[in-house]
DNA sequence: ATACGTGCAAAAATTTTGCAAAGTA
DNA sequence: TACTTTGCAAAATTTTTGCACGTAT
């Protein structure tokens, strides 16, 4: 899982410079535990300047540090990534948080659909959605 | 599968008036084989006005004429729906065709997944890209 | 008359771009 | 010096809203 420690580390790795508005990127996302959107960190750091917080953002998905993580509405939002490879998230609908699915489960189905379509598949998308036990049993 | 008269048919339905903004709407969207979004439907009906046209694309939407087609960078599209329930895509990359899935395959591990996760799982996307047969034997 | 539906234009929301200034190697 | 990064403001996109004017019931 990415703290702030192995982001900086990796920003280095690859020659970018760690600039106090990179930083207040960084803190601001390690900040949330489940999803946000790029207007969360707008609002939390005032100080950086939106252009900034855009750029910054994208260059943290590009490096594969935030994973995108669809919601039920279609809307696309980030997270820090836990691990590293191909993976999907269960959402709960009610406290954001997320849960990472190492197994992709619809890797057994790739072989079938292929036969039954005649398409050669490239990709998908796969994301669950429900309510964390917290949630159901709490006040929440 | 809907055609222009079976839409037409359920608005009336529903006490929607048959309009010709109405008509124009409809009959652009059935145009497309594929998927399509609100801007492809804008340029298709310059008569109509822009707010008449997403307008309209809602109504349908929330009527279950459409569907949303979700694509590998997150956006979200339309088609006109030929199933009426749950459904996934299998959409083609490049010519943008999509093939509707009957079969819900993540159905399957809902169970074990609430069971692991202690989720009670409420919905998913699953969504399939790849290239058609067409598209990977000719030219496109 | 009363409801509904329309187009237009303005407003709002969101993201990108150009650029000059500032910082760093 | 040469290159990177920043903030600001303007521009571009995309979608929503308000409203006066028609039109159907």
């Amino acid at each position: 899982m990415h703290n702030l420690k192995s982001i900086v580390q990796r920003l280095e790795e690859r020659k970018y410079r760690i600039t106090p508005a990179r930083l207040a990127v960084v803190t601001a996302v390690l900040d949330h535990s489940g999803h946000f959107g790029v207007d969360d960190v707008l609002g939390r750091v005032p100080e950086v300047g939106r252009a900034t917080v855009f750029r910054t953002m994208k260059l943290l998905s590009e490096m594969g540090m935030l994973c995108r993580v669809l919601l039920e509405d279609g809307s696309l939002r980030y997270r820090v990534s836990r691990h590293q490879g191909h993976h999907h998230h269960l959402v709960c609908v009610s406290c954001a948080s997320v849960q990472e699915l190492d197994a992709c489960m619809a890797s057994d189905m790739l072989g079938d659909l292929a036969r039954s379509t005649g398409y050669e598949i490239e990709g998908h998308w796969l994301e669950f959605f429900g309510r964390c036990a917290a949630c159901r049993d709490g006040a929440t």
